[in-house]
DNA sequence: CCTTGTGAAAACTTTCACAGCT
DNA sequence: AGCTGTGAAAGTTTTCACAAGG
């Protein structure tokens, strides 16, 4: 549950806004200047309902009888998610994931910027990988704020995982993206987001189990 | 919500276990033979009420004044998630993010085997990752059966998701974890989990645009 | 006749609070 | 005294269904 100033509404329909947008801008290319809530919930399986409510939350953007205009509706969302100005990226771990992640093709078209990498091992630091500077931990505070990094990627191995969330919390970074499998210890004033691939895996392994028939 | 023949639970009570089960087995290397949902809570930051819940769909396992064998919950987990037995995983795509799963450190100490790659470049065909051969999607089908392949990672570009997500389907595999940024159209016999950077990166652009103090 | 926007209802998930056991 | 297991309550999210508008 996330509350603003103005409402309040489930932490899912931000999730769901951002895969509206990418999904809007690919649609976008092929020509379509109106859409309605009906046929973008058959594109993304989404109930047509559950579309128009997570807007709902932000204003009326649609006109009745017709649908939502394409452009108009990826600015709303865009301005909604915050993402019309640029983010910076710090990639915190330079090994396989995090070598991967800074030429990660996905944030093309996006606001997204990759700005930085670090990492603890000799062998990397001062590398440069697709035109991304590795520099040492002990620099991070300089670092983070010399390139201005908004968001750092967590991409270490678990071992070091909370002591480098310790490094980017005390460097005033106020939200990460953790991939490691731990669950990390920071103060409520920052924001994170886990992904654990081997969880997502081990579900799908329940649901080959379970044959928990839809 | 998933219903089995026993019972239904909420899917976030599935996906929970899997983290349970990881961070106990962590928690067994420190030699911890007991642990009470309060602790396991406080680690996990997850209600203690949410942890018994979530057990309690499928047996009762602990003893009470005491908690939990370390031990006996790893073997139950386990148990529940069906992760057992060993899983054969296909990683569709040797690109970087592909190549980086291949060697996927997070796997090690689960029942998680990547056993093969697939691309459609000839340059990587034939090439050998860490131990692990990339075919061509022309083999596909015949590689899957060979391999004994459970589930596929998908980790192509979005132009040949969807694509590549046919071949899977047609080949016979039935779990799928999506990395590409588009909603894969499945039949509903074939289970997908998406795992999407981007969104989870805007939601946290979003967080630090509207600070929904916590 | 089609589609949006939305209160109200339904469905689902989490938390509470306490009986019951060690 | 301390902790589990759980029905019932509270809280949250989704879906329904329809008024209002093009």
């Amino acid at each position: 549950m996330i509350c603003t100033n103005k409402n309040c509404f489930s932490t899912e329909t931000i999730r769901r806004l951002s895969v509206y947008l990418q999904n809007l801008r690919r649609i976008r290319e092929t020509g379509t200047h109106t859409i309605s809530s009906r046929e973008i919930g058959a594109i993304l399986n989404v109930t047509p309902a559950q579309f128009r409510k997570d807007l709902s939350y932000f204003g009326e953007f649609g006109r009745r009888g017709v649908g939502y205009e394409t452009d108009q509706l990826i600015s709303v969302l865009e301005h909604i998610l915050g993402v019309n100005k640029a983010y910076y990226i710090g990639i915190v771990g330079a090994g396989r994931l995090g070598r991967a992640l800074i030429n990660y093709h996905g944030f093309a078209g996006s606001n997204i910027r990759v700005r930085a990498a670090f990492d603890v091992d000799p062998e990397k630091i001062g590398t440069v990988v697709h035109g991304i500077t590795v520099y040492a931990m002990d620099d991070f505070f300089a670092t983070v704020r010399e390139h201005g990094i908004d968001i750092c990627v967590l991409s270490v191995p678990v071992e070091g995982a909370q002591q480098a969330t310790n490094s980017i919390v005390a460097a005033g970074v106020k939200a990460i993206l953790n991939f490691s499998p731990v669950i990390l210890q920071v103060p409520d004033t920052v924001y994170i987001q886990n992904i654990d691939m081997l969880s997502e895996l081990e579900r799908l392994i329940f649901y080959l189990n379970n044959d928990t028939s839809r």
